[in-house]
DNA sequence: ATTTTTGTTGACAATTTTGTTAAACAAATT
DNA sequence: AATTTGTTTAACAAAATTGTCAACAAAAAT
């Protein structure tokens, strides 16, 4: 008989992980999902109530994951460019990693408010985000970045390093290219963000 | 006979471009897109023989109905700078009406692949974006825009144009906005992107 | 060693979603 | 009016998915 190690319940998590958050199935199914992480479906239900709640637990846990690392980041005293640099590194490392968490968290919050009627985020604010972009702020009427509008530059700054990652598959076959070569843009995407939103001096 | 109706089929097709492209539903039901339509389910197998077909027909329709328009303009002989703010325009309006259908389309590739264990895409290549992606090389090596890789200017690009739409939900909860402030940036997109991408010579 | 607790399993029930059939219906042609 | 053709509907069947239960096994506690 199988050990029983109390690492089950671990093991569901992280195989719905990388079934929703990394290879993006919005469709699968506990039966999925069981198999893949070589338990029995029914310890899905033993360890959380239903699909609903393991859901719910997945996306707890990749919150917490996730902002632990920006937050600390957003939050230091580095300065504006290095911050940022940081943050973008830091950023596509996740993405590397669960490219389809956003979509899974839009769909969630989608699929509750047509149900519902309501919203199902109690919303904490992000203070570290509002951290950051005050930081924008300052910088922009500083003279340092162009532009008014800090949520404008948030923007830029998410759509650079998300998007790529999250249409994969799309931009593939636009720009006609192979895994190998995409992987290769990918790589290079921190220096072109950097060079894009913060270039260095051009007026010399 | 009764000149076929078209309408009720018709119906169908303009309830479910909704409910998967714009409202971003990815999980309705046939009966949901039937009840919202105000036809019978039945309707739906009469005139698409099964969920998948009406699935694959909306994604014909919608590419049909989306590359037409900015095919030409890729194509046309306009001048680098307005080609692209056009193509901007063109897109965020597209977007504005369709935000979730990039995610459909990657969902369907996604899962189709792990079904079939195969492509499901014949890749018809894109000679539009090809032929823009020309262009972009021409202007990087005259100097006009920074950088050597077309492919990371079209991505920069594809990128500022879709995110914001696409994670509306998201960003609203982030930078502490509400619908109608979300609104008005987006509305403020078209500039800023060109703002970024390709500003006006700031050595004067 | 026996009881208790915890984890695991298979069989089954309930629910949800999709697909099918036959019959009813409407409009236009015969 | 009757026939034909295309459309619509309700009732039903099938499939897929989720949820429940009782029995059983392993580990921990007594």
């Amino acid at each position: 008989m199988p050990v029983k190690d109390c690492q089950t319940e671990k093991l569901i998590l992280d195989t719905a992980m990388r079934i929703f958050f990394t290879e993006g199935r919005m469709h699968a199914t506990t039966q999925e999902i069981a198999d893949e992480a070589g338990v029995n479906r029914t310890l899905i239900h033993y360890y959380f109530r239903s699909k609903k709640v393991l859901l719910d637990t997945l996306l707890k846990n990749a919150r917490i994951e996730f902002s632990g690392n920006s937050d600390r980041i957003l939050l230091s005293n580095l300065p504006f460019r290095e911050k940022t640099e940081k943050f973008i590194g830091d950023f596509l490392n996740r993405l590397m990693k669960y490219p389809y968490l956003e979509p899974f968290i839009t769909m969630n919050i989608i699929q509750e408010r047509f149900k519902n009627k309501k919203l199902p985020i109690p919303a904490e604010p992000p203070a570290a985000i509002k951290h950051y972009i005050n930081e924008i702020d300052t910088e922009m009427k500083a003279g340092n970045i162009p532009g008014k509008d800090p949520a404008q530059f948030a923007l830029n700054l998410f759509s650079l390093i998300v998007y790529p990652l999250l249409t994969k598959q799309i931009q593939i076959r636009l720009l006609d290219l192979d895994d190998k070569a995409y992987q290769k843009i990918l790589n290079e995407r921190k220096k072109i963000i950097m060079d894009t939103l913060l270039p260095v001096n051009t007026n010399k």
